[in-house]
DNA sequence: TACAAATCTGAGCGATCGCTCAGATTTGAG
DNA sequence: CTCAAATCTGAGCGATCGCTCAGATTTGTA
C-alpha cells in the first residue's frame, strides 16, 4: 500500500503526468523566486507550467502543498550531494576534509542560489520549520559523528555547541555571500577564509 | 516642511492619535508573530489594536507600510542600543571589548526575538533588503574602523571579508540559538565560544 | 479497433481581503 | 461656550484568489 503523501493527491501514474507535475513544482519555484508566495497565485503557476488549473489541483491539494514539494524536491537534491561528499572525504586528513567540505557547501548553494533565498525565507510561514531544521540536524549529527571518529585534539569542551555554532556560520557566510556579494561564491579567498574560521575555532593547536 | 514618510499618511498631531499608531504597530507586530504576513489581515490588526479599520488606513497607506514601518521602529530601538554599546567599550582590550559585544548582541535579540525572527521573516519580501543590509553594513563599518583604529595584530589579510564573515556569523548564532535552543541565550557558554570563534578568528596570535 | 482508466481542461463559485467614504465624535484654541 | 480641525467609525464595494466539477481528451491494453 504506497499511498501518496500528505502533501500529494495521487500519485503520477504515467510519465505525462510525471512531467505535468515536475513542471508545476519548477513553475512554483520561478514564480516564488520572483514575486513571492502571496503574488504567485495558484492560476498564474498552472499558466507558466502550461498547464491547467484543474491539472495542478488533481496532484496538489493545496497552494501551500506546492511549495512544501517543492521544498523536498529542492532539500533532497541537496542533501544527496552533501551526504555523498561527505562519505568521500573519509580518508583525508581534517584541514583538508573541512576545506573540501566548505567548498562543496558553496558549490551546492551555487546550483540555485535565488530558489535557495526564497525557500529558506518561505518554507518556515508554509510547513513549520522542521523541514529546515531537519536538514541541519541531520548535518550537525553527521559531523559531529565524524569529528569524534577521529582523534584529532579539540579545543572545544561541548562539541555538540561546536558544530551547532560552526554549521550555522557557514550556512549564514554562504547565504550572505549569496545575498550582498554576488559572486563571491566562486572566490577562493571566501572559501579559505570559512576553512580557516572553522579549524581555528575547533583545534587545540591551530595551524 | 517636515512632510510625512512615504509609507505615511500624516503624522500624528494629537497625543490620542500618536497612541492610536502606536497600538496598530504593536498589533501588527503581535499578529506578524502569531499567523504570519498572509493570514494578518488588517481589519484583523485593527482590531486587536482596539482601532476601526478606517482608522488605519488614515495612518497607513496599505498593509506593506505597516510592515516597514514596525521595521523601522523595532530596528531604531536595536540600532540605537548596540551603538551606545560599542561607544562604550572603545576604551576596552580588544578581547573583552569583543566578549562585551557578543554579549549585548544576544542581549539585543533577547527583547523582542520573536518579532525580530518574523521581521528577518517577512521584510525581504515586502520592503526589499535595503533596510536589513542597510543595518548589516552599518555594523560591518563601524566594526572595522573600530578594529582599525586598534593596533592589535590581525590575522586577516581582507579585513572587509573578515569582519563580514563574523558579523554574518555571530548573528547567524544568534539566530539560531532563539530558534533552536530556546534559553541558550543567557547561556554564558554561548556568549564565551562565540567570543573565542570571533578572536580566534582575528587574530594573529590567539591566546 | 474498442474501451476503461488516467489525465487534462477552464469557466466560474464562494469566500476573503484590502481599502474607501460619508458621516459621527473628540479635542483644543479663542 | 463655539467652532473648526483633528480624529475616529464601520458598513460595504470592488477585486482577487483558492479551489471545484462536469465533461473533453489521451493513453495503455487486449
Amino acid at each position: 500500500m504506497s499511498a501518496a503523501p500528505d502533501n500529494l493527491r495521487k500519485l503520477p501514474k504515467q510519465a505525462r503526468a510525471q512531467a505535468t507535475m515536475d513542471a508545476i513544482l519548477t513553475a512554483t519555484g520561478a514564480m516564488l523566486t520572483e514575486v513571492g508566495y502571496d503574488r504567485a497565485t495558484t492560476n498564474a503557476i498552472a499558466r507558466r507550467a502550461g498547464v491547467s488549473i484543474g491539472s495542478l489541483y488533481q496532484y496538489f491539494p493545496h497552494k501551500e502543498a506546492l511549495v512544501t514539494a517543492l521544498c523536498e524536491r529542492h532539500m533532497g537534491e541537496m542533501t544527496a550531494l552533501l551526504i555523498g561528499e561527505v562519505a568521500a572525504m573519509r580518508g583525508l586528513p581534517l584541514a583538508q576534509a573541512v576545506h573540501a567540505l566548505v567548498r562543496s557547501l558553496l558549490r551546492a548553494h551555487s546550483v540555485a542560489p535565488e530558489l535557495h533565498r526564497v525557500l529558506i525565507e518561505q518554507v518556515p510561514r508554509i510547513a513549520g520549520f522542521e523541514r529546515i531544521t531537519q536538514l541541519d540536524r541531520l548535518i550537525i549529527d553527521l559531523i559531529r559523528t565524524e569529528l569524534e571518529r577521529r582523534d584529532e585534539r579539540l579545543r572545544p569542551k561541548d562539541l555538540d555547541l561546536a558544530v551547532f555554532m560552526l554549521v550555522h556560520s557557514v550556512q549564514a557566510i554562504t547565504h550572505a555571500a549569496i545575498l550582498d556579494r554576488p559572486g563571491a561564491l566562486a572566490d577562493a579567498a571566501l572559501a579559505d577564509e570559512t576553512t580557516t574560521l572553522v579549524l581555528r575555532f575547533l583545534l587545540a593547536d591551530p595551524p
